[in-house]
DNA sequence: GAGTTTGAAACT
DNA sequence: CAGTTTCAAACTC
């Protein structure tokens, strides 16, 4: 399978040797790694690495290597740019499927074909002729090993130190190119060993170089107006993004699935057709070790360029309209698509971790297809909306409506794919973040409003994909989740679409959903003189200026997290252990805070003294101080009150308490108490695995995205959810992050202008903060990464008190 | 799908 | 800041 060539070929380790993580590795590996190798043609191979290879974060690649493997055909979504640029092949992509992992890695360069090894197998790889290797490789079994190989050493040339992270991945993989097995082994051990010991430093610096090296291949992407960068970056640049807002809290197993997810995504965006034999990878696979390192920093990075990227392709005019589609839709799809994997593996490792996976998955896999296959198209047009829309995530709200009408209704049609669907919907948040830099054109107001709308809607999205994932681990495992889903499915749906219904406000008032959600109103919008679309930018950002002026916190998110409300409110939030409140409070009078008249308890949130209901009976906790406990049990009678679809609501108040608490540890217990040991979960490196755990963690979050497409409470979680899976990322790694985070924060602040718009995310995240004041500090770097701003957050919260 | 209820947003 | 009006979502039938 493996060929000792194509991991030599690898090689580009050097720079990682010095690292704590490599060495750790070789010091576990009886192998010691062959960097030597690097011929020529490994650098060429290098040259071409897939950006999705620089994402994947060189610690999980220890863990899994085979999934590495796998986890490259998945980046080959992005390569299979290259490989149509360079060979003008217009192949089909069902054509391509099993080819385009090889053409991918021809296209690139024919120096990869040298490196495509793969010809190991085959002799004619070593012929180097690039193309007929490819084609060789295309053959299913033995290409796809060594097309990932292939596939994972192209990357790195296009962003030099990506690759040389690949490289450092690869490296490893090489040490055990000897044997899969030592490599399997030494995955193991690596994560072990990661956990423990590489946790603390090691982490942080891996995943510091995994960053740089993300942020680099943004930059280079963008210095590079080559379509084929940009495609490639951002296939991984999506499915990073998804993965980080995924990757909430679990473990390694999350992290891989996430990984292994997203990575099939973006391989399926780029060929649907292959998506069933990824899928099935993608339940072996878990590879996606890019996103879960990735820091929020890079994430942001990532979205700018491939929005940048988004851009360059249209103008362009895409060499292929299909490349260019397939590279835009890719990376919606990505997030989509990642969503859709993380319940594959995520079923997968439930059913079975290994080979039973990937049957499951493939069964899966190919319901999955079906469900990505309508994306594509979707996918095509939100590329082409995505050059006209500045501002708003709606352009990501678009393109997320289509992928979610069309898996919507597709899964939803069929209730068994609601997973699909559920991340669907959370890709489109992380879409809406990726489209987040076109907003660029933008006032940096408008910036800073997208961005913590994506934020809150990443927060939302995440959250909702927190409470699938809870509902999806429960409907296979438990099974009894199934209502609770189609709630879930819907609320996220409602969520990550958007609809408004406005008459008279032309949605250009906070009235309307969509705008006040700062999206452009999109096709499902039933609203009438609608003048919150992308063809009135002005007037829509002229009325924001104002909203803003009048109300900073406007376009914040509505609920805040408790660690933000702990200062705020103070007593409150001890009162309440919900981690998240109302910016504002409600003033429901008649509701009793039961229904989603009141926002506390559409947000998802308890109640809070900045309230003024009364008789309030809030289940997510009440402005008395009853805690969400209380509330669970209120709410499942409440709630039981529903029928199966009122269930949703149940379902919600119950993901709610659960979720926000157990979001990324267990879901299982509601009670306030697993809020709590969330945020613990990062620290303890969840599950024994590695200090991936942060990462892991975020990649978790992944799983709640899963879940959403179950479930639906997608408001419940949102918030809440987000703000977990930030919290979760170790205090240790945090720092990193945080720096990152920060820089993008600060980066993101910069570009708005207003240090006004404390964007709320800030506050999701840092409720967890309240828990525990020592992690305060992390979260609110990390906060600042969604949100734009942490040190908006100060500010955002004394206005939002304001209210 | 139409009508009612509800509470936020907007206005005064 | 309080009161009123407007508005659209949420809800009910």
């Amino acid at each position: 399978m493996d060929t000792p060539e194509k991991y030599q070929i690898a090689t580009p380790i050097s720079k990682y040797e010095d690292s704590p993580v490599f060495n750790y590795i070789n010091s576990l590996s009886p192998i010691k790694p062959v960097k030597s190798i690097p011929t020529d043609q490994t650098f060429s191979s290098l040259s071409f690495a897939s950006p999705s290879s620089v994402f994947t974060s060189p610690h999980i690649n220890p863990q899994r290597e085979s999934r590495f493997l796998r986890r490259h055909q998945f980046t080959d979504p992005s390569k299979p740019e290259f490989s149509r640029r360079d060979n003008d092949e217009n192949t089909s992509e069902g054509v391509l499927d099993a080819v385009h992992q090889l053409d991918y890695l021809d296209p690139g360069r024919s120096d990869v074909g040298i490196t495509i090894d793969p010809s190991n197998k085959d002799p004619k790889s070593d012929s180097g002729l690039p193309q007929s290797l490819k084609y060789d490789c295309t053959s299913p079994e033995d290409n796809r090993i060594p097309n990932d190989e292939i596939e994972t050493e192209t990357v790195p040339e296009v962003a030099g130190r990506p690759a040389s992270h690949v490289h450092f991945v690869q490296g490893v993989s090489k040490e055990r190119r000897q044997s899969f097995e030592i490599e399997t082994e030494l995955r193991g051990i690596c994560q072990i060993g990661e956990s423990e010991e590489a946790a603390g430093c090691d982490w942080g610096k891996l995943i510091s170089d995994d960053t740089d090296p993300l942020i680099f291949d943004s930059s280079i992407s963008k210095a590079h107006s080559e379509v084929q960068n940009h495609k490639t970056v951002d296939p991984g640049t999506y499915s990073f993004i998804a993965t980080v807002l995924q990757l909430p809290h679990d473990e390694i197993d999350d992290l891989q699935k996430s990984q292994s997810i997203g990575s099939v995504d973006s391989y399926e965006q780029c060929e649907t057709e292959e998506t069933v034999t990824k899928s099935r990878d993608v339940g072996e696979i878990k590879e996606t070790d890019q996103t879960p390192a990735v820091p929020s920093s890079t994430l942001l990075d990532k979205l700018v360029v491939s929005d940048s990227r988004a851009e360059v392709d249209d103008k362009k005019g895409k060499k292929c309209m299909q490349s260019s589609c397939k590279q835009l839709s890719i990376r919606r799809r990505c997030l989509l698509y990642e969503m859709t994997g993380a319940h594959k593996k995520k079923l997968v490792y439930n059913s079975d971790s290994g080979s039973s996976a990937s049957s499951q998955s493939d069964g899966k896999g190919s319901s999955d297809e079906k469900q990505f296959m309508p994306f594509k198209p979707g996918n095509i047009h939100s590329s082409s909306m995505l050059p006209g829309i500045g501002l708003h995530l709606n352009a990501l709200a678009t393109t997320a409506e289509d992928g979610n009408k069309v898996v919507k209704h597709e899964p939803l049609a069929s209730e068994r794919k609601p997973m699909s669907m559920s991340r669907s919907i959370p890709s489109l948040n992380s879409m809406a973040l990726a489209q987040t830099p076109l907003n660029k054109s933008l006032t940096p107001n408008l910036l800073e409003m997208d961005l913590v709308r994506f934020d809150s809607e990443v927060q939302a999205t995440e959250d909702a994909s927190q409470t699938s994932d809870f509902g999806v681990s429960e409907e296979f495992n438990h099974g009894s989740p199934k209502r609770k889903r189609r709630r879930s499915e819907q609320a996220a749906e409602n969520e990550a679409c958007k609809r408004c219904n406005c008459k008279k406000s032309k949605c250009l008032k906070l009235y309307c959903e969509c705008f006040a959600a700062g999206l452009y109103c999109v096709e499902p919008c039933s609203c009438q003189d609608c003048f919150n679309k992308p063809v009135h930018e002005d007037t829509v950002l002229q009325t924001r200026k104002q909203i803003e002026s009048r109300n900073p916190l406007a376009f914040a998110p509505k609920v805040i997290r408790s660690s933000d409300y702990v200062p705020e409110f103070g007593d409150e939030s001890n009162k309440t252990p919900a981690s998240a409140r109302h910016k504002r409070g409600c003033n429901c009078k008649k509701s009793s805070c039961l229904k989603k008249y009141c926002e506390c308890f559409q947000g998802g949130v308890g109640c809070s003294i900045s309230c003024r209901c009364e008789g309030c009976k809030n289940t997510f906790g009440r402005k008395d101080g009853t805690e969400e406990a209380e509330l669970d049990e209120e709410e499942t009678e409440e709630t039981c009150d529903k029928n199966s679809l009122d269930t949703s609501s149940e379902y919600d108040v119950v993901l709610r308490g659960e979720e926000e608490h157990s979001d990324l540890v267990a879901p299982v217990t509601p009670s306030s108490e697993i809020s709590r040991p969330l945020v613990q979960l990062p620290f303890t490196f969840g599950g024994g695995k590695p200090p991936q755990s942060s990462l892991l963690s975020v990649g978790s979050s992944s799983q709640m995205y899963t879940s959403q497409k179950f479930g639906p409470s997608g408001f419940i979680c949102r918030l809440p959810k987000f703000e977990k899976h930030l919290e979760m990322i170790p205090e240790d790694e945090t720092p990193e992050i945080l720096q990152g985070d920060c820089t993008l924060a600060g980066g993101v602040k910069s570009t708005s202008p207003n240090s006004k718009r404390v964007s709320p995310p800030h506050h999701k995240i840092g409720s967890t903060r309240a828990w525990r004041s020592g992690r305060k500090l992390i979260l609110r770097s990390i906060p600042s990464f969604p949100s734009l701003n942490p040190c908006q957050e100060s500010s955002d919260r004394s206005p939002g008190k304001t209210q």
